[in-house]
DNA sequence: CTTTCTTATGAGAATGATTCTCCTTTAATA
DNA sequence: TATTAAAGGAGAATCATTCTCATAAGAAAG
């Protein structure tokens, strides 16, 4: 991705293009496994040494907030950041820290055909994510 | 709940029985909308005052440990606990930390026959669990 | 019922990801 | 180039959870 994609996602979205911001979205599309802030803050403190850590929460909270990337749920304490933006799913390893985008357009359409069918009474459903754990039976670490 | 139903669960699942221990698993059967550990304190201290957070957090791990109860991750960083045990999934409103259980065999059915029929290459699923965000209509409490 | 042994509990300190505060710097615009 | 609102940096604060370690109390045996 060159700079000028990354600087003109920013201008869409609103955002200031700062140095930081140009850093940190260049950070997440390359990390490209689900990193976490401090995967983030480790990448780019290589050619950014002084970024602030509160800055680079600032702006994961921005980015997220425009939707040029996702924020990742995981079972411990630690978000974790998706710059993928198509619907899809998460492979969660249920005995490490790997996550793995999962797309699966059929299933999206059996999810919405049930629920069109089988209404929730009492509940608007704006979004579904399946979390599907289990265990990565090839060991290569993930692209 | 009797008392000595809760008591049996325990010596069942080899548990050494404490007052501490009988407290918080009735605190969360009682407590029936995924109480977080501070719910569970608040509601355990009127009867046991002195109950310490440490033994809590303790307790609460050790009973997901043995499946007396588990654990629901959340958007916030904050976990709840869950005394239901079958099979369900959860209904997470978009607006507020309400979480509600969602029963559907049909679904269940529906998913396990997708990935029957649609292996996921180099990986075996153990779980999977749906989320479905969005926002509740009715606005009574939670039961 | 008492001893013994093991395990659980309580109090408070520590942890660690994230957020906040407050001051300085900078990008955008004219 | 001057103006101004927004963004960044440093480090303190937050807060759910975990850890430490001294004390208490179940369970099993006698
Ligand atoms: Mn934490
Ligand atoms: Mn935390
Ligand atoms: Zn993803
Ligand atoms: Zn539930």
């Amino acid at each position: 991705m060159k700079n000028n994609e990354i600087r003109n996602k920013l201008i869409e979205k609103g955002l200031k293009v700062t140095p930081q911001r140009m850093a940190i979205l260049e950070a997440i599309i390359k990390l490209n496994n689900h990193p976490t802030a401090e995967n983030i803050i480790d990448y780019i403190r290589k050619n950014h040494p002084n970024i602030s850590t509160a800055t680079v929460y600032k702006v994961l909270d921005a980015l997220a907030e425009k939707g040029l990337i996702k924020k990742v749920k995981t079972e411990k304490d630690v978000m974790r950041y998706d710059a993928f933006l198509e619907k899809h799913h998460h492979l969660y390893a249920s005995d490490s820290d790997r996550i793995e985008d999962y797309l699966d357009d059929e299933l999206n359409e059996i999810l919405e055909k049930h629920f069109e069918k089988k209404c929730i009474p009492g509940f608007k459903i704006e979004d579904l994510k399946l979390q599907i754990i289990g265990k990565f039976t090839d060991k290569n670490a993930p692209k």
